[in-house]
DNA sequence: TAAATTTGTTTAATATAATAGTCGTTTAAA
DNA sequence: TTTAAACGACTATTATATTAAACAAATTTA
């Protein structure tokens, strides 16, 4: 039985709308509210009622139970160093795990390579799965939840499918990267 | 992108408190909020503040995620009557499957068997399984989220166990019953 | 540059939620 | 029965959330 540890719903919503790519005064007309409400509402002034914050989500659109799930998931290190992955392999064949403990985590391997300017986009939001991955070469801007960064050959991510999460390739060269998810449910 | 449903604040949160057995007091006392409060929302004729939900919530205790889950989770079908279950044996071994089709379930049968006047009591919330099962002899009491039933042998129950739930054994005889449960995450 | 949008914030007025206290009913005890 | 305790519902008051409108700062357009 999980009891509520207190967490900021001004923060979680301005995290999510951003991620949205939308105003306060946008999400506020999608969601049949004012934009003041809003803005109130992510300062945390107020403390919305559970039927304003449906309106609210439902502009974006998004559950309740996603965005109490994400607000409630525990933050996980999402960055690594070039230098802070741990070789498990041997001295001609070199494996090096992103991540410390793997416990609990069971996930697959893939490649892929990104054309510069290209942007995974819209699609925000996954459930259910882990992925992370290895630059290979070119500069990989990620985003998950409301942590961005550039990364370069070297660098890694890992994080749960479940924040929203966009890749871009920032950079003039086509980028590789090593990256891995668990497999659907089913 | 799931999109919450409407749906009942006030009646899940009387579900849900008078499965933990609590009057509208008591749950205000813990709660820290009047009873008049928890009347209004479990009438909807208020929509309460995230905030006050909180406290409210925390009186169970349970957390947003769950209450929310809870709310938006499909409602499936719970009881199976004793002629209602699918034959899938031959001859001389019947296997009779509980619920029709097993898509997405996959779960692990066991036996069990309760004394007479034997409770599984407190225990109400699991997450992320679910479990079914079959009564053999005896009389259970099965009470899943706000359903209640008193299964006698030949009738079976199949449940997310997320959902609040309780067995016991209101006969005189001992009840055996076949169960079963989805292996634990990790 | 200057004008025009668009951004997030703020304030006074309004609408709504939460409280304290009371009521009638039900349940249990005497 | 009678009494006492507990229950959920209700009302008037208080506290809070929401709105509408105005504001300054940042960005875009001409």
């Amino acid at each position: 039985m999980t009891i509520e540890a207190e967490f900021d719903v001004g923060a979680r919503l301005s995290a999510v709308r951003k991620m949205h790519h939308m105003s306060q005064r946008e999400l506020a007309k999608r969601a049949g509210v004012t934009n003041g409400t809003i803005s109130l509402i992510e300062q945390n002034r107020v403390s919305p009622s559970v039927s304003s914050l449906r309106k609210v989500l439902q502009g974006l659109p998004m559950s309740f139970s996603d965005f109490f799930s994400l607000a409630a998931a525990p933050r996980q290190e999402v960055f690594f160093a070039a230098g802070n992955l741990l070789e498990i392999g041997d001295a001609r064949i070199s494996y090096r795990q992103v991540g410390r403990d793997m416990a609990g985590r069971g996930l697959q391997i893939l490649h892929e390579r990104y054309a510069p300017g290209s942007d995974t986009g819209r699609a925000m939001l996954r459930h259910e799965s882990e992925e992370g991955g290895v630059v290979i070469r070119g500069k990989l801007e990620v985003t998950v939840g409301d942590q961005r960064r550039v990364l370069e050959p070297g660098d890694a991510y890992y994080f749960d499918s479940r924040l929203p999460h966009r890749f871009r390739n920032v950079g003039k060269q086509e980028c590789e990267i090593v990256s891995a998810c668990t497999p659907p449910t089913f």
